[in-house]
DNA sequence: TAGATACGTTGAACGAT
DNA sequence: TCGTTCAACGTAT
């Protein structure tokens, strides 16, 4: 055997036992081809504390106990229970449980603590025997450390079925491309039938003979054609368990992982994930809201359509889509083919045009998570954290051992002053908690230190007391350092132009707060959230008193943002006039917090936007006007000495930004709050408006859209409108399915009350549309004219007259 | 195989009139 | 019929 050295990509990994000793398997995307490393004996260890005499243990298999320099975190000691295998080590945690006995870090697997404490994060390096060199290489004995910037072209395989009503297989197209935009591709429909229809050299097909031989092909392709990634559109939840039934039903199983495993589909609290060994699962939709991706709506057609400009082939969505595929099964396979095949290289072509993949390895890379496991806020916390922790002398304890409590209070929203003001400018403070975090040094560490230090009466000068009256110690810190790297790591991003790794950071550094806030983090402790938000609330209000001692009056503010009204004299030089005030009060805040807390202020005020109008609209119950809620006329600095200038009109909180409101709705308001930023009618266009939807003008855009959080049968306490839709829905054979499984509706309101589209319903009530769509946006708008609804109908009433 | 809170609006449900 | 409460949804940050 030869020794050998690589470097790559994590793929994914798993604990195993091979001949009985437990190992780690890693997959590694390498330059050189996928390969497979085996880690001998991993450590296997949970902690727990000293004084817990050895008795308790007798009953617990083979360990070993250490003593170790560590204490929890509250400054006991600990001992180091290590075991020869998982099972042991999870039964021990149990018995242990049983017995009252507290557990350290027991609920973290060996293959996230062997990356952590090596610091590896996504790229590293592999020495050790090569057993192997295809078809992937696999290297025994492997030693592995980190390494760093390693850039590896990944292959995708996009998947997808095509299938009848009855649920027999028709197709499966499969399309495949390197990750490196070289451009080339593989694809190929296995069509389950004897050839048909005309068939063209772009789109190759394999005429089939049964769903058997269509199932038996694809995982041979798959095998042959070895991708890194697996997609598809909802690809887990669909085409993945659809052909898990079918695989059952003929004995064939679906061994689709790099080593002929088995694909696993499982299920999370309702939503399916699926996995296998040294393929990453990527299902589009789940992985663009994951990556906060926004779309109008997340179809594959609708983002194909947002992302590339194309659509699919087939031209139509639920019932008319599927009897068109049926068609084309029975009519024309060669044109089912073209179809099944273009959906699959549609996920390919967006995944890459929009960046999707290279964000899910930038966040891998910063996160030290692999691919597949991004999202998981509390982990990538975990993988940062706990080895410096550990450095630092202390072991954490378990996530379910965590303290319930109350949970903190959120950021700080003005009142806002309701009506139109003139010449705004919005200041916001950039990555406003992490940088609150690394001024004030907050962080589950430096909070334990600064109340041991309290406690003992030691070095009392190292407390940081913020401004909500919690304590964090200002030299002994993990996080505000972490934040600071990051930061810098994001400034050089952004200086080189690389948004997707800026991107990736700025994902995870706004994750922070919410972990330290989260009872699934075995951080958490409300005074860590309860000190940033509450310090996120001194800042805002000192920063408007700073402002409104200047002279200026600040007429709104949420969480991280203060809306400033200019002077008189000020609105002709309104952009410099909004650069120095960012500026000031950056200097004037850095003061305040050099003399009060006697440390250094990260906080940064930006000039994000000038409104040469904007509207806060009075709360529609209640006094006052409603926060969160507001359109405005942007200005860019040229439009100010532009004749007409066109401006950007930005509509936050409101309805046409509503996916629940209908579109005849966002019609009107839009154009309802143009006018009144350029001083034109209102009140005879409304009536006309009115008039229009009479006529039935607007058919088209009457449809409420809502989602289900749960199955429509579901609804106990009452029965909303949209329920009422689907459960309609439910009554009729034909849709009932559609209707039992339905996690979002589109109805329109009739006399009869909601009828989904479904049931195309004629006759349509418009005057609940003008009463319950039009009438209360014109309402916001009419108050500020000491106008009325009623007063509009009077004057069209008189017309009629 | 768990990031957070703050907020507004609608309409159903319910009890009092 | 009216007023109040609250479930449900979607949004801002």
């Amino acid at each position: 055997m030869a020794r050998g050295q690589f470097s790559g990509f994590l793929i994914n990994g798993h604990y195993d036992q091979y001949f009985g000793r437990p190992v780690l398997v890693l997959w590694i995307r390498t330059e050189r081809g996928p390969l497979k490393a085996i880690v001998q004996e991993p450590q296997l260890v949970f902690f727990i504390g000293r004084e817990v005499e050895d008795d308790k243990l007798k009953n617990l298999g083979q360990f070993e106990r250490k003593k170790i320099p560590l204490k929890d975190m509250t400054y006991r000691d600990v001992d180091g229970l290590y075991f020869q295998n998982l099972k042991d080590l999870l039964d021990a945690k149990e018995k242990l449980q049983a017995l009252g006995v507290r557990t350290y870090e027991a609920d973290i697997r060996p293959l996230e603590r062997f990356l952590m404490e090596r610091f590896i994060s996504g790229t590293l390096e592999v020495i050790g025997e090569v057993k192997e060199t295809s078809p992937y290489i696999v290297v025994e004995q492997a030693q592995i450390r980190a390494k760093k910037d390693i850039a590896v072209p990944f292959s995708m395989l996009s998947l997808d079925i095509e299938t009848s009503m009855k649920g027999d297989l028709l197709s499966i197209a499969l399309s495949q491309v390197n990750h490196d935009k070289s451009g080339s591709e593989k694809n190929i429909v296995f069509m389950n039938g004897s050839m048909q229809g005309q068939v063209e050299e772009a789109t190759p097909v394999e005429w089939l003979e049964s769903e058997a031989q269509v199932l038996t092909r694809m995982l041979e392709t798959i095998k042959l054609w070895d991708p890194d990634v697996i997609s598809g559109w909802h690809v887990v939840g669909f085409d993945f368990k659809f052909l898990e039934k079918k695989a059952t039903r003929y004995a064939i199983p679906l061994t689709m992982g790099r080593e002929g495993d088995r694909l696993n589909i499982f299920e999370r609290s309702g939503v399916s994930f699926a996995s296998m060994h040294g393929r990453v699962v990527l299902d589009g939709p789940w992985a663009f809201k994951s990556n906060f991706y926004s779309f109008s709506n997340f179809k594959l057609d609708t983002v194909a359509h947002e992302v590339l400009g194309v659509g699919k082939d087939i031209d139509a969505s639920g019932m008319a889509k599927v009897a068109e595929i049926e068609r084309r099964y029975k009519e024309d396979r060669a044109a089912l083919a073209r179809y099944n095949l273009l959906d699959a290289q549609l996920v390919n072509q967006v995944v890459i045009k929009t960046g999707l993949f290279d964000l899910m390895l930038e966040r891998s890379r910063i996160s030290g998570l692999m691919i597949e496991k991004t999202r998981l806020s509390t982990a990538a916390f975990d993988h940062f954290f706990l080895p410096r922790l550990h450095r630092f002398g202390h072991v954490a304890p378990n996530v379910l051992d965590i303290e319930m409590d109350g949970g903190a209070s959120g950021g700080h929203v003005f009142d806002p002053v309701p009506g139109l003001h003139d010449h705004v400018i919005v200041l916001d403070f950039k990555s406003l908690y992490p940088s609150i975090m690394r001024t004030f040094h907050i962080d589950p560490y430096s909070r334990i230190v600064a109340a041991q230090e309290v406690d003992s009466g030691e070095n009392i000068k190292d407390i940081l007391n913020t401004p909500a009256g919690i304590n964090f110690s200002k030299e002994h810190h993990i996080l505000p350092d972490f934040v600071a790297e990051m930061m810098t790591k994001r400034a050089q991003a952004k200086a080189s132009k690389n948004s997707t790794l800026s991107q990736a950071i700025k994902i995870l550094m706004n994750s922070f707060y919410g972990v330290m806030g989260s009872r699934g983090s075995r951080f958490h402790h409300v005074e860590l959230p309860e000190a940033i938000t509450g310090t996120g609330r001194w800042i805002l209000e000192t920063s408007k008193s700073i402002i409104e001692e200047n002279g200026n009056k600040v007429i709104y503010g949420d969480t991280d943002s203060l809306f400033v009204q200019l002077k008189v004299g000020e609105a002709s030089k309104a952009f410099e006039r909004a650069s120095e005030l960012a500026e000031s009060l950056n200097i004037e805040l850095a003061k305040i917090i050099k003399t009060r807390f006697k440390t250094t202020s990260y906080l940064e005020v930006e000039f994000e936007k000038y409104f040469r109008k904007v509207f806060f609209a009075p709360l529609r119950t209640g006094e006052g006007a409603a926060k969160k809620r507001y359109a405005a006329w942007k200005w860019s600095k040229h439009e100010l000495d532009e004749q007409t200038p066109v401006g950007e009109f930005i509509f936050s909180g409101l309805e046409v930004v509503r996916q629940d409101w209908t579109d005849v709705a966002k019609v009107y308001q839009r154009e309802i709050y143009r006018r009144l930023f350029l001083g034109e009618d209102i009140k005879a266009w409304t009536k006309e408006f009115i008039d229009r939807i009479k006529n039935q003008e607007f058919k088209d855009e009457l449809v409420y859209k809502k989602r289900l959080s749960k199955p429509a049968s579901e609804y106990k306490k009452n029965i909303p409108p949209h329920v009422r839709a689907v459960l309609m829905l439910s009554q009729i054979e034909e849709f009932a399915e559609e209707a039992n499984s339905a996690r979002d509706v589109q109805y329109v309101m009739t006399s009869r009350g909601p009828v989904p589209i479904q049931l195309k319903p004629e006759d349509i009530d418009f005057q609940h549309y003008i009463d319950k769509q039009i009438r209360p946006l014109a309402e916001s708008v009419l108050w500020y004219f000491d106008s009325s609804w009623d007063e509009l109908e009077g004057g069209s009433q008189l017309d009629l007259l």
